[in-house]
RNA sequence: GCCCGGAUGGCGGAAUUGGUAGACGCAAGGGACUUAAAAUCCCUCGAACUUGUUCGUGCCGGUUCGACCCCGGCUCCGGGCACCA
């Protein structure tokens, strides 16, 4: 076959996949399941980009290359349709989300994703914004609100100007908003949570044993961020106990005063008159600070000083008690103690605010003034009966144990990880399932009553009142309590779209049920998903949620297992030309106009080829229609024009090295994710086969078959002129032999002093001895040899022979 | 600041355990075919010079018979965390 048409050749084969229905699977009946998952996409109006075609086509090649194993893969697909991304691009445009959403899944499943050749058994599809789907979404709010795992609580939150709603603490980045970068402000305001504390310990510790990219691992463990210290009890004087959180109790002699969180509730009760103003002051000023603001490096350290003390319960001091921002009411307890002879922003502060400086571990030198603060380990010192003890080691431990005796300490586990924030002050969501009465409190939407159904508002629009826009349909929002039948309104914020995601991959198998989530059956059969390829911009988001769901629907009883991913693989980030795709570069790819220029299977093949896998790529014009040459020349390598080819197998030792070295490396290549090097296999073996002129079917057979999980069509179209009926899809993966991949001949390499002076092609596996003459006499090391002593030899069975001279 | 990655020809990138650096491809140059071009095929392609030798995997040093690979110290780039006590 020369040249191929892809464009006659993908849309037939595309026809055929879906009359046959090729991509389906028995999902009761699969005897060998094999769940392969892809991050599933928003339907963006601009259409898929290139990043989502390289992370699908990198997973597609790991379904099809199993499914050629002889696993039934089940590899389907959805749309996660609800959230901000849809509805602001919506409201830029004019548009209702609810008219341009279907229309953007039909164009990214019918126009785009189709053509692409991806494996999906499209019979299993989940749109997060059908009342079908977020039913469950809802069902998963009731579900973790019954068994206390949701609940509502007032306090400071980010929220968004600009998107007019509440973020998670995870959808603030370097204090902007996820979705639009602008800067976050705090506000007070009653907020649902998830309890995703509650699993903290669990979800850093499973991490150890998952199968994953190891920088998402490390991202989680950054995020969920355990320290171990102690929680020591201070007495205010003449006021009430208050517990301070540490990592260092070793430095308690340290202390020489108090730092209280603006947000401190115990704050107004500590303060003394005279300094009342000056404290409600700083207040006011911190409370009007963007996150950005207050958070921002090199900042310099502000606070007041409330008039109260403290009594350090190691030695009775009194030190005084103030109030600075640089104290988080979201850490710890809120308030510390400061030891700026031995923490960094302490030092700081009691530098600005000439506070007492004490060194409490020596860092070794003889008494000086303190001029930073010393982070390292060492004896104490100034710290009465524990002075000579190692800090770190010996200091901790006893220190906690003479106050835990006395109960004012005892050792504890602190977290970086918030719990959820889940509510969304926005219209493009599913609505909180909740009902308040002014009886019965917030009581669950009954279960026979979900959906909850997001109501047609043409006036969608986020006011900015820290309502939803829901809260101005008085239809919606008034009706009756569920417990008690009497007058009571409905929660009108919708929750976060990462709920709805959080869930997804438990509903595909499960699609036909309308009375489930998800079948008990199919989830046992086909769960936990055995691999999740996607990007690693979601490691602290979509997969830390999903993590601790799992763990949350398990410790209610509706799964049997913890973790929802056995494998995820993170690839990497296409770049163009060195440089990030953007809008505003004017350099971002249009997948649609080489795949119809050149194909899929040539634009599938660039993508796999022009990077490692997993690190990302450099895209390059020239290089899809340089792949589309490459597959016009497989394609007379495997049906070579003007010749017939030879049925008995092939004795020609050179093409079998080839034929089954070929097959072992593309299938080692597949399976550690590195595709480029797999493809630079297939080339070598066409290279071969077209310079020797192999013509024969077992070996054009069986680099169709090795072909099949990078371009599918044009392996179908192949595979049927090589009088094969059935998919290619339906063969097996070709077998191997280990002896034919060895070669029986070997180059073995002379080396003098380490340097390459000569090269021998000899029979494999001579020993030393029998090498060693050959070597010796071989006139290009003779010229190396003369006037020289040989020291030593080393010998590498079947690789070289190093002669160390003098 | 702390924690992860990474740096290899003109370019994208290979190198499975410390053992031939530059696989595979792109671009470029030369040639064949052609009236010509396109397409295709063949050859050359890390650098330097004395043409068979020296140098060469970000920089400096070390270990080793031998280092892109291991160790110590840096520089730059990408990512994560960051006033988290």
């Amino acid at each position: 076959m020369a040249k191929y048409d892809p464009t006659v050749v993908e849309a037939k084969w595309r026809d055929k996949w879906a009359q046959d229905k090729t991509d389906q699977v028995d999902l009761a009946g699969a005897k060998r399941p094999f769940y392969n998952l892809m991050m599933f996409p928003y339907p963006s109006a601009e259409g898929l980009h290139v990043g989502n075609l390289f992370a699908f086509v990198g997973s597609d090649i790991q379904g099809r290359y199993h499914r050629l194993l002889g696993y039934d893969v089940f590899e389907p697909m959805g749309f996660d349709a609800f959230g901000m991304h849809s509805e602001n691009f919506a409201l830029k445009n004019n548009r209702h989300p609810a008219e341009m959403v279907p229309k953007n899944i039909e164009r990214f499943r019918e126009t785009q994703l189709k053509k692409v050749g991806l494996m999906i058994d499209w019979s299993h599809q989940v749109d997060t914004t059908s009342p079908e789907y977020y039913h469950w979404t809802q069902w998963m709010f009731v579900t973790l609100f019954k068994n206390g795992l949701a609940y509502r609580k007032t306090g400071p939150v980010n929220w968004c100007p600009s998107c007019k709603t509440v973020l998670a603490a995870e959808q603030v980045i370097d204090g902007e908003c996820e979705r639009c970068a602008t800067l976050v402000t705090k506000r007070e305001m009653a907020q649902w949570y998830f309890k995703t504390t509650a699993f903290a310990q669990e979800l850093l510790d499973e991490l150890d044993n998952l199968d994953w990219s190891e920088r998402t691992k490390v991202a989680q463990r950054n995020w969920i961020g355990r320290s171990y210290g102690a929680e020591v009890t201070f007495e205010a004087l003449g006021g009430p106990q208050f517990n301070i959180f540490t990592t260092r109790p070793d430095t308690l002699f340290g202390a020489t005063y108090m730092v209280f969180s603006p947000e401190h509730p115990l704050l107004k009760s500590l303060v003394t008159a005279e300094q009342a103003e000056a404290v409600a002051a700083y207040r006011q000023e911190v409370a009007r600070l963007t996150e950005m603001d207050r958070q921002a490096e090199n900042r310099e350290k502000t606070g007041v000083f409330t008039g109260a003390y403290a009594i350090n319960p190691v030695n009775q001091k009194q030190i005084p008690i103030w109030v600075a921002d640089y104290v988080l009411m979201g850490y710890g307890t809120g308030a510390i103690m400061a030891v700026p002879g031995h923490d960094e922003r302490d030092f700081e502060f009691a530098q600005k605010f000439g506070l007492p400086i004490i060194e409490v571990v020596s860092d070794g030198q003889a008494s000086h003034p303190l001029t930073q603060a010393y982070a390292g380990d060492g004896p104490l010192v100034n710290s009465g009966p524990f002075n000579g003890l190692l800090a770190k080691s010996e200091g901790q431990e006893a220190i906690v144990a003479f106050l835990a005796e006395k109960n004012l300490a005892k050792k504890t586990v602190n977290y970086r990880l918030r719990d959820w924030c889940v509510s969304r002050q926005r219209y493009w969501g599913p609505p909180i399932p909740i009902i308040y009465c002014e009886k019965c409190g917030p009581v669950p939407v009954a279960e026979k009553d979900l959906p909850v159904k997001l109501p047609k508002l043409d006036d969608y629009r986020p006011d900015g009142s820290g309502l939803s826009p829901l809260a101005r349909s008085t239809q919606f929002h008034q009706t009756t309590c569920p417990s008690c039948g009497g007058p009571a309104e409905r929660e009108t914020d919708v929750s976060d779209n990462f709920l709805c995601s959080a869930w997804y991959f438990y509903r595909y198998p499960s699609t036909r049920f309308d009375d489930r989530p998800f079948d008990p059956e199919l989830t046992k059969k086909w769960l936990p998903v055995d691999l999740y390829v996607g990007g690693n911009e979601h490691a602290v988001l979509h997969l830390l949620y999903s993590r601790w769901l799992c763990r949350a629907l398990r410790s209610c009883g509706f799964l049997e297992f913890a973790e929802p991913y056995k494998k995820f693989v993170a690839h990497g980030m296409i770049v163009r030309d060195g440089s990030k795709m953007s809008k505003s570069r004017g350099n971002i790819i249009n997948p649609d106009a080489y795949i119809s220029e050149f194909g899929a299977d040539a634009f599938r093949m660039y993508l796999m080829f022009m990077g490692a896998y997993l690190e990302g790529g450099d895209f390059r014009d020239g290089g899809v229609k340089a792949m589309k040459g490459f597959l016009d020349r497989l394609a007379n390598a495997v049906l070579p024009e003007g010749a017939s080819l030879e049925q008995t197998p092939s004795q020609d030792p050179e093409t079998l090295f080839w034929l089954h070295s070929s097959i072992k490396a593309v299938g080692a290549d597949i399976a550690r994710f590195s595709y480029n090097t797999a493809i630079a296999r297939l080339m070598e073996l066409v290279n071969h086969i077209t310079k020797n002129q192999v013509h024969n079917q077992i070996v054009s057979e069986t680099l169709t078959i090795l072909l099949a999980p990078f371009a599918p069509h044009l392996a179908e179209e192949l595979w049927e002129g090589l009088g094969q009926r059935e998919s290619v899809f339906k063969a097996a993966w070709p077998s191997y032999d280990e002896a034919t991949t060895q070669s029986t001949q070997v180059e073995y390499v002379i080396q003098i002093n380490g340097k390459v002076r000569g090269k021998l092609d000899l029979a494999k596996g001579l020993t030393q001895e029998e090498l060693d003459p050959l070597v010796m006499d071989s006139p290009v090391i003779q010229k190396w040899l003369a006037g020289k002593t040989v020291v030593r030899k080393i010998f590498v069975a079947d690789k070289l022979v190093n002669i160390v001279v003098k």
